[in-house]
This record gives structure tokens, C-alpha cells and sequence, in this order.
DNA sequence: ATAATAAAAGTCAATATTAGTCAAAGATAA
DNA sequence: TTATCTTTGACTAATATTGACTTTTATTAT
């Protein structure tokens, strides 16, 4: 068998959770605490083990009364179109380009007509406004990443 | 196992008393004792929970026979919507307070879920990932402003 | 009527309670 | 050996809770 290290350990006690369950709620110390590491581990855990590409989706609170859910969710057949999109688009795109995407999207059904003027909207140079072409591009590929994420599966 | 903190609970309670009338109209300091908390936490519930942004409107008096009174506006009611949001939103809106006002959108069905949750992605502090958190303010400002700009014509 | 007192709510800053980030050190696998 | 993965902890950020002090309004006493 391979390597039981923590991290996989843990991994296993989320995931045995989220086989009965639609999602699951932690308080990050307590699980730390029962499985004697520090609470920084659970963020690792989560940060590999608990991506959107596996298909699950982490979202927290801190302050009192504090926690972090995670929730199963079922990718959609998209998703591999998505994935390539995501890797061509990387870390920067002109708003040339990010037109060329959305209007794939919007041909390819994946947007309808509405969403795709939303996007285009949301990233348009004179929307960002920043003076700097490199903020602005990368700001652009977050944003489009971010949608495409998004829509790898149904809320 | 939700809303562990007492604010939420709060939260919830005068929410559910919203749900079936008009405005809720309390005595701050019975609020307080309810729930076991000091009365200055009302303000806290009140400020982070019940903004103009959530569509709510608060009004309140002090002295002899004081209350708090917490109202529900319909937003779609004003002939214009979106010029209140706009200056409510000015240059610059925390994810808290974008949150809030795309809830408002949605609730009153100028914008579906799926429209919504576009938004929230594209404004996410994560995605903008900028360090400057007053560049993500403005960010998410002018985001959120073109796209209401936008469905003015589409509408 | 005016002044003093009481009875509210408001403000703000200190403290508490979470989770997040990041980089260094350690362990493991190729 | 080298590259990758894991573990750790110091530091940061977000959110909640508390209480001392202030302000506003109503009531009571003179």
C-alpha cells in the first residue's frame, strides 16, 4: 500500500464524511486537533485534495463561530472543454481574445446570449480601467478563469 | 451544525419576523437579554446584516419609549433601480456589500442565479487577486456598475 | 417653563475567535 | 541526487464580541 501520511489520512475522514453527506462543515482546529496537526495542514489538505477539477467546492468564514464547508458537486460534460480553454487562456488576455472566447462559448451553448454580454462587460477595458496593459490582461484571464470554473458545474 | 455565532441566530430571528410582515420594530436592549448578549450587538447584526445594500431600511429612536425598526423595501418598486444601486455602490463596494447587492438583484428577479453567481465570481476577492484593497474595491465597483449599466438597455 | 434625571440607542476601540498565507524545514519518491 | 510532496509555525486577515463612553429623547421635579 502507499504512504498513509496524514494529509491522505485526513483526506480519506473528509471524504468518508461526503459519501453519505451532500457536504460537510468543519471548525479547522477541531479536526487539527484530532488528528494532532497543526491547523494550517487542513488548509493544505483542502488546497490539493479538494479542487474544483476533483469537483469539489470550499468556501469559509472566519471569526467567531468560524468554518469551512466543503461540498461535493457534479461536474458537468463541459468540463474538459473548459479545462483546455483555461490552460489557453493562462494568466493573460487581450480583450480581443477574451471576445474570441465568449463568442465560442456563446456558439458552443454554454452561455446563452445574456451571460455572454455579462462577461463582456464585466472585462471590458474601460470597465477594468487600470492604466497598466499587464494588470489589465491578467485581471481579465482571472476573471474569465474564474467564470469558466464556475461553470464546470451545476448549483 | 450552521451558524454557530449568535450574530447569525439574530440575524435569522428578525429575519423570519420580516418574512411575515412589513417591518420589525424592536426594543434594542430586549433583543439583547433574548439573546444573551450585550446591547451594543444589535448594532453589529444591524450594520453587517441589514444594510441598504440587503434591501433593508433601518430607522430608530432613542430616549424614553426608544426602539430600533427595521424595514423591508422592495427595490424593483422604484422606477429607478438601478440609479439607487449605482450611488449606493459608488467607486468603490467591499465583496460583503456586492454580495448583498446582487441578492437584492436576484430576489427581486433582475438578474436569474445563474446571472448572479457570474457576478459574484467575477467580483470574488480571489479572483480579482489584487493586494491593493482599495484597487479591489474600485475594481469590483466598476464591474458591477457596467454590468447594471448594461441590463439598463437590455431591459 | 426649566432643570435635573432617567431611559433609551449610537459609537468606537479593545479583545477574542476563528481561518488564510507563505516560506522554511523535513520526508519521500524518481 | 534531485524534484516533489508534506509538515510546521510565524504572521496576517476577517469576523464577532464586549464594554466604556456619548448622544438623544422622554419624564419628573422645582
Amino acid at each position: 500500500m502507499q504512504s498513509q501520511n496524514i494529509s491522505d489520512i485526513i483526506e480519506k475522514y473528509l471524504k468518508s464524511i461526503l459519501a453519505d453527506a451532500e457536504h460537510v462543515e468543519i471548525r479547522r482546529s477541531e479536526i487539527a486537533d484530532l488528528f494532532n496537526v497543526v491547523p494550517s495542514q487542513i488548509n493544505y489538505v483542502i488546497k490539493t485534495r479538494f479542487t474544483i477539477q476533483n469537483g469539489y467546492l470550499v468556501e469559509s468564514k472566519r471569526g467567531g463561530g468560524g468554518y469551512i464547508r466543503i461540498e461535493k458537486v457534479n461536474l458537468l460534460d463541459d468540463a474538459d472543454v473548459l479545462d483546455t480553454l483555461i490552460q489557453v487562456i493562462g494568466d493573460s488576455i487581450t480583450q480581443r481574445d477574451a471576445y474570441a472566447v465568449v463568442q465560442s462559448l456563446y456558439e458552443d451553448d454554454v452561455l446563452n446570449r445574456r451571460e455572454a454580454q455579462l462577461i463582456l462587460v464585466a472585462t471590458d477595458r474601460n470597465t477594468l480601467a487600470v492604466d497598466d496593459h499587464d494588470l489589465e490582461n491578467s485581471l481579465r484571464a482571472r476573471i474569465i478563469i474564474g467564470i469558466l470554473n464556475h461553470l464546470r458545474y451545476e448549483s
